[in-house]
DNA sequence: CTGTTAGCGCTTTCAG
DNA sequence: CTGAAAGCGCTAACAG
């Protein structure tokens, strides 16, 4: 029942705990036969040194938070995998922590990791946060974060997303082309930065001689409303979609609405559900795993560096 | 830099370190007034004691652990929310491992959660996995393991799940209703208990009159090309899916030849993307945040309880 | 190459 | 009510 230490099995082979230790973990200083022989019996009795109480005396805990408000339908989940198994391939294991998009939880789960003392924290804010002053501890502690997906501009902290400006302009390009004259723009909550800035590069490459109508969406639903009523009001055949949640809508009042075939649709997604639902769609293609791994690769970078400094990794992405 | 510790705040105070933690602690031992100047002060200088170390002392971590295939793009993330939900009221916290459905890495998993000294795990199996024997470690050690979504029937693990079998056959006497003579029916992988439990009970209820043809579908691309064969060869208008990828494969070949309206689509699904895209959509509302939450009700229950006893918890669900 | 010793930061008997 | 002391299981100087 309670389980074998190293004293035990120090004590089995008549030898210090130190050398079995050392032993363990493959120290250069032990002679092969002893090694072999702790390593032996070690595997016999199915010893596994307590990694906890290890971790404790090497004041780190191998875990990294991942911090954010909740697992939307796409894409986060795909950022988990990416972070996962990008930290697992370095012996790191992921903690979840979900804020509900309330700032107090933001708060109390980024304290609780400063308590639990995480080796890192990857953090995509709440929509409420403004500032980056709950941080402080971590920094004071020197417990490197690093944003990504919903993030703000920060001085202190490393970042990872795609460039969203210059990905919506691409959109808007796109749309440039095919000779429409309006087009209907849909977006996430007003007050997200991720809106914002798809909103402004798509704006300023957007050909001026097109009309657009422009909707803040918070949900799928929302979308197809607004969407219904512009096929409805405005014969629109031409649709931008900031997310998958919101193209879902679109996609939906198109179809339904039979105008399938000669209707464009453009925006974000990360392509695994949308294709399948129209034809003429195109995508920024908007991949969780890559943001995962290259959000997990900057920590693992902080926490390897002593002396860590601030870095904002710009994604590239695609049209498809 | 280096954070404080109760010692430090001991010394200040002139007071042990002991009474330090008892008074952060709440404990009635301490006089108010001590109990007061010691958490005053810890507030001023922020001091927060190292929840890592204290864990360690008292053979816990509060950690559980979720051992799963892969974080689909439905279901599980709910699931995970439900779990992460549960369990941070409970002052737990949750730790993902994906086995990428390797029995390989399951293993590997597993026993990090026994060298990390987990304080449960909530484990879905992964495809290979025929028996429980690489569980025994948590056994012999004492960590409390459940089962849940893909599980295999078991006699020492408690497991969480809803009773597939009866609630296919719910689907298929609504189909029988209906007034069809064929219906496509689409599975998943077949090597799947999932797909198992639930062809039978699909089976066993459905009318006998009716013809099925049937398919194991391992993404919606196959799912969709099926279904398309189907309407082509024999004008298909009644689908049964088995899962929100399989009916996303349908309802995008049904919507596909304009056959809408008169078709019927019964299945499982989260009930969150679907439904918009279909208008005959009946499925049973398979909700991952509340299998979640009781797969953590149960993880916490046998932590709490000194024998464990196995349980096995059925989900009740409705066809909507 | 191996053992001795000390200690990570906290909790918890056991005394007083 | 408070303090002294021991120790969770492991690692890492420091000796030898």
């Amino acid at each position: 029942m309670k389980p074998m230490t190293i004293k035990d099995l120090a004590n089995f082979l008549k030898v210090s705990p130190s050398t079995v230790s050392r032993a363990l973990n493959n120290h250069p200083d032990i002679s092969l036969e002893v090694r072999l022989r702790v390593q032996q019996l070690a595997k016999e009795l199915q010893f596994k040194p307590n990694s906890f109480a290890a971790n404790f005396r090497k004041k780190q805990s191998k875990l990294i938070a991942v911090v954010l408000p909740k697992i939307y339908r796409s894409f986060i989940p795909d950022v988990i995998e990416g972070i996962t198994k990008k930290l697992n391939d370095n012996h790191f294991q992921t903690l979840i922590l979900l804020t509900e998009d309330l700032f107090e939880r933001e708060i109390e789960a980024i304290n609780q990791c400063c308590e639990m003392r995480v080796d890192g924290i990857l953090l995509s804010l709440c929509n409420q946060t403004k500032d980056l002053n709950h941080l402080q501890r971590c920094q004071t502690i020197g417990i490197p974060v690093v944003l990504f997906d919903n993030t703000i501009k920060s001085d202190c902290f490393s970042s990872v997303h795609i460039n969203d400006a210059l990905a919506a302009g691409q959109c808007a390009e796109f749309i440039n082309k095919q000779k429409v004259n309006r087009v209907a723009a849909i977006f996430g909550p007003e007050e997200l930065a991720i809106s914002q800035n798809r909103k402004l590069g798509f704006f300023s490459a957007l050909a001026k001689e097109i009309t657009v109508d422009i909707c803040y969406a918070k949900d799928s639903h929302e979308a197809y409303t607004f969407a219904n009523d512009q096929i409805k009001k405005h014969q629109t055949c031409a649709f931008f979609g900031i997310s998958d949640e919101v193209l879902l809508g679109i996609v939906s009042a198109v179809n339904e609405n039979k105008v399938t075939n000669e209707s464009l649709v453009v925006g974000f997604s990360d392509g695994l559900t949308m294709p399948f639902l129209h034809r003429n769609l195109h995508y920024i293609n908007h991949n969780g795993k890559v943001i995962g791994k290259a959000a997990a690769a900057q920590i693992l970078k902080l926490i390897a560096e002593d002396e860590k400094l601030k870095e904002d990794i710009l994604i590239a992405v695609e049209l498809l």
